[in-house]
DNA sequence: ATAGGGTTAG
């Protein structure tokens, strides 16, 4: 009987990279001869940076943090080679997606004791978790200390320049431009994308448009699809439709490839002045022309027919995500749900919420916020208190306003004393309650003798 | 998989 054979740590990279679960790919990297049981301690298995790349990377989407940690610090034992410092800038990203900015930061810290030396790249990465996380002071003072050390690209100065636009300082914005330029980094396509996309979304669309202008024939940097569909959109939200199919005609006429982002601002484009039957000759041109669609694209299809108030066909595109190989993400279902509640239809609206976790789709805050207001749209008081209190025990709140408008109403209603002061509670607990609530319930428990219950409920908040 | 766009709510 010949023994099981030790898989290679080549093979075993295979395997990982293959394998969709990130915790069966755990499994399969910390003990990859399971069948071998020999009576002397194995020597512990030759790990190839490559499998380390792949095992933290693939934790890393996950966000399994604690055991991606666990693999860095064996990685850090490894005197074998030196890791790529790519695979930090990643797990930094990672991190600022995860709004971890400090363990980014730390690693960031550590990375010389893993041998590996930090190049811009890091230095970016930081900068990016940073603005991730919207602290615009720590990005100021990591910023301050980098020309020591490193020499800014052109990365950083799009990051910047994001930053600057996502503040809404379009000055700002311009001023880190000129800077590059007078420290002769060239600005490129996705500069230009961030600063047209910053002008849209602060309502500057005439500058936003001369700027696509400018980019060919000062800068010598070719428009992309991703300036097009920003300007696109801005323009649809303006009501030009005819100025937003124009674009599309001069990127045909321009040699641009058209690609699944522009085509989905055309659909909700068209969807917005009620022509749903242009976009779904769009959906079918788009399949023609060999852009695959993505869940982006069917959401706005499904947000377009929610609009038509036509759930059916809604749904059914629900369905054809999957068969194109796709799968309905989050936004998916709290379109539809947002859909049914808006109808008076929160019996389906709530069902399909409650059905969310069989389907492998994990409820947002945006999921909770939107049963929420659907209910109490839908005067479903004691549904909404459900809810309530199930999203504050997850951590989530809902919007300051659908708080607000709750109490309101309940105080309003004759008989729900009862429902009234649960739901203050379950808020009050979080901290939820604002002036204007307490102006409501202090007036109403004055009318109904009903003063020594506030007073109780006040005490109870004090004393936490 | 160091940086930009297109889909929900407000």
């Amino acid at each position: 009987m010949s023994a099981p054979k030790a898989i290679s740590p080549y093979r075993l990279s295979s395997l990982l990279r293959r394998q969709k679960d990130p915790n069966l790919a755990l499994q399969l990297f910390q003990n990859p001869n399971p069948q071998i049981q020999s009576p002397e301690p194995q020597k512990p298995f030759r790990h190839s940076l490559l499998s380390y790349d792949i095992i933290i990377t693939k934790l890393g989407r996950a966000k399994m943090f604690d055991q991606m940690d666990q693999i860095l610090s064996q990685l850090k034992e490894e005197t074998r080679f030196v890791p790529r410092e790519i695979i930090f800038c990643n797990v930094i990203s990672f991190y600022g997606r995860a709004r971890l900015p400090d363990r980014a930061l730390k690693l960031f810290d550590e990375m010389p004791a893993f041998r590996c030396r930090r190049t811009v790249k890091s230095y970016n990465s930081v900068m990016d978790t940073l603005l991730k996380c919207s602290d615009f002071e720590k990005m100021r003072e990591f910023f301050a200390g980098f020309e020591s050390k490193v020499t800014p690209d052109a990365c950083t100065y799009n990051i910047l320049i994001n930053a600057c636009c996502k503040r809404g300082c379009l000055d700002d914005a311009w001023n880190v431009f000129d800077e590059m330029r007078r420290k002769r980094v060239r600005p490129n396509a996705v500069t230009f994308g961030t600063l047209v996309h910053g002008l849209c979304a602060n309502s500057k669309l005439e500058e936003a448009l001369n700027l696509k202008e400018d980019m060919l024939r000062v800068y010598e940097v070719k428009p992309d699809a991703s300036v097009y569909a920003s300007l696109m959109k801005e323009l649809s939200r303006a009501g030009e439709l005819s100025l937003t199919l124009g674009l599309k005609e001069e990127m045909e006429r321009e040699g641009i490839k058209l690609d699944s982002g522009v085509y989905t601002t055309l659909i909700s484009a068209n969807f917005k002045v009620g022509r749903k039957e242009e976009a779904f000759r769009i959906l079918e041109e788009m399949r023609v022309s060999g852009c695959k669609p993505d869940t982006v694209t069917y959401n706005a299809m499904i947000h377009g027919l929610c609009m038509e108030k036509d759930f059916e066909a809604a749904c059914k595109m629900l369905d054809q995500i999957g068969e194109q190989g796709c799968k309905p993400d989050i936004i998916s279902y709290n379109i539809i749900i947002g859909g049914l509640c808006k109808e008076g239809k929160w019996v389906e609206a709530n069902d399909l919420f409650e059905d969310l976790p069989r389907r492998g789709c994990k409820r947002d805050v945006l999921s909770y916020r939107t049963i929420f207001d659907g209910l109490c749209g839908c005067k479903r008081f004691k549904e909404a208190a459900l809810i309530l209190d199930e999203m504050v025990f997850k951590g989530y709140a809902p919007s300051a306003l659908s708080a607000q408008k709750l109490v309101g109403e309940l105080c309003r209603e004759g008989n729900m004393e009862e429902l009234l002061w649960k739901v203050l509670t379950v808020l009050g607990n979080a901290n939820l309650i604002d002036v204007n609530s307490w102006g409501l319930v202090i007036s109403k428990a004055c009318k109904k003798g009903m003063v020594s219950n506030v007073c109780e409920l006040v005490d109870t908040l004090i004393v936490q």
